[in-house]
DNA sequence: CGAGTATCCTGTCCGC
DNA sequence: TGCGGACAGGATACTC
């Protein structure tokens, strides 16, 4: 499940493969995997190719590919969605989306996605930061140099909800999934259900500086495990098996404590935490 | 308008 | 062995 290091490392893989190359021809092989380009998939592929590339940028978990003109090719990786540079003759992969031949004939990019969460859309960039349209309403992320720490505590504080709520929230801050807000609220030693209102600002800045550094390790563990020729979103699975104190440890003692690791419903999902630790507030 | 929830999807795992 | 159900979860359309 690619968060913001998983994201970015994928970011990164695109630009040592794809910068300054020129699209040829397009095969959308699944029409969900372009639902988000509302002129729908022919028109996809027939206003992408020509196009040369001439950025890798991401916010949060979002990801695009500038290209010439004002136009970017945005790209959401979902639960399980893989951006791979494969020569050709590679045999397909099974959940093979769509696949962007280039002009020079080397290595072709494809996006493979197995549930389908994710997709690829064509929009304008807008605005001073030329953001394609639909990431304009998603929040700085921590590893953004302009993300802007205090304004992130306010927006949190602002909220009134619980605190594992707002964390997910991608308008306050961005790049913040299941996994990482259970780390977060571990290290800072706080229950999710904590009442945005009665989160004091030492308290919001010691959990995003959390965030912040849990993202900085995955990216460090997961930035240089993968294949040059081979772009792959599970690159950080090696750090998760090892690291997590919180996320899946149902049970497990607490690192700090020893106190098993509880599970809890939230959402829909589920919620880790150590029940001495992150105390839930009173009266929850 | 803000808060909370239902929903999309498919592979894996578990119990019977 | 096979089947049914729970589970995983980001983002958004929806309700209240």
């Amino acid at each position: 499940m690619p968060e913001l290091p998983e994201v970015e490392v994928v970011r990164r893989g695109l630009a040592d493969h794809v910068l300054d190359r020129t699209v040829a021809a397009v095969d959308v092989a699944h029409p969900r995997a372009v639902r988000r380009h509302v002129a729908g998939g022919p028109d996809f592929a027939a206003r992408l190719a020509g196009r040369t590339i001439t950025a890798a940028r991401r916010r949060g978990k979002y990801l695009w590919l500038d290209l010439d003109g004002d136009e970017a090719l945005l790209a959401h990786l979902g639960m399980s969605g893989q951006m791979l540079v494969a020569d050709h003759g590679r045999p397909d992969e099974k959940h093979l989306r769509v696949r962007l031949r280039f002009a020079d004939g080397g290595p072709e990019l494809r996006f493979v996605d197995q549930r389908t969460f994710g997709g690829l859309s064509l929009h304008p960039v807008v605005g001073p930061d030329r953001l394609p349209e639909p990431v304009g309403h998603i929040a700085r992320d921590p590893m953004d140099p302009a993300f802007d720490l205090d304004a992130a505590v306010a927006g949190i504080r602002r909220r009134r909800t619980g605190l594992k709520r707002a964390l997910l929230d991608q308008t306050v801050v961005s790049g913040i999934g299941n996994i990482y807000a259970d780390e977060a609220l571990w290290r800072a030693r706080l229950h999710g259900e904590r009442p945005t209102e009665k989160l004091t600002r030492a308290q919001g800045r010691t959990v995003l500086a959390a965030a912040a550094e849990v993202m900085d390790a995955a990216l460090d563990a997961g930035g240089t495990s993968f294949d040059a020729l081979y772009v792959n979103v599970n690159g950080a699975s090696g750090y998760f098996d090892r690291s997590l104190d919180a996320y899946g440890q149902a049970d497990r003692p607490c690192r700090r404590c020893g106190t098993p690791i509880r599970r809890e419903s939230f959402m829909n999902r589920s919620s880790f935490s150590c029940p001495r630790c992150q105390p839930r507030p009173r009266g929850l």
